[in-house]
DNA sequence: ATTCTAACA
DNA sequence: TGTTAGGA
C-alpha cells in the first residue's frame, strides 16, 4: 500500500516527537546514534521525524522500561527494515513475522541469562534491577 | 522560540 | 540520563 510512503514521510521536529513518546530529546538522540532510528533532516540539520520512527521510538521505550538494553533492543528491532517502498512491501510482510519471532525469543533469551547467568564473551541484554522481576 | 553538538561541579 | 554552553 503507498501508504507506506507516508509513513515514512519525515513530518515532524524532535519537539514534537517528545510529546508523542514521552521521552527526552537526549534520549532520542541517544537512541540515534545507536542505529536505532535514523531521522531525515533538514537543510538546517534539524530532525524531521516520520510516523515509522515515532512507532520505532515508542517500541524501544517499551522494551527501555522492560530493562532492555541498547544490545538487546538491537536484536528486536534490527530485523525491521528503516524504510519501504512499494517493492519492499513483500518483504516488509515476512520481516514482520520474524520480528513477531523475534519477540518471544527475547523472552527465552532473558530467562536464559537470567537462570544460566552471562557466560564469558556474551554481552548482557538485560540491564538495572529490573532483571529480577522478569521471571 | 527550537534544535544541534559536545561535554561534565 | 540530566543539564548546560554556545551557535545556527
Amino acid at each position: 500500500m503507498n501508504d507506506d510512503i507516508r509513513k515514512n514521510m519525515a513530518l515532524f521536529p524532535i519537539g514534537i516527537v517528545m510529546k508523542l513518546t514521552d521521552l527526552t530529546a537526549r534520549q532520542i538522540r541517544y537512541y540515534e546514534q545507536h542505529e536505532l532510528v535514523m531521522p531525515a533532516r533538514t537543510g538546517g540539520n534539524q530532525r524531521l521525524y516520520s510516523f515509522n520512527d515515532v512507532s520505532r521510538l515508542l517500541e524501544i521505550k517499551d522494551l527501555i522500561e522492560k530493562g532492555v538494553n541498547i544490545a538487546g533492543i538491537k536484536q528486536v528491532l534490527h530485523t525491521v527494515s528503516q524504510d519501504s517502498d512499494e517493492a519492499t512491501v513483500i518483504t516488509e510482510q515476512t520481516e514482520n513475522k520474524r520480528r513477531e519471532m523475534t519477540d518471544s525469543q527475547l523472552h527465552k533469551m532473558l530467562k536464559q541469562q537470567l537462570i544460566n547467568g552471562k557466560r564469558p564473551g556474551q554481552v548482557s541484554l538485560i540491564q538495572g534491577e529490573l532483571s529480577r522481576f522478569f521471571h
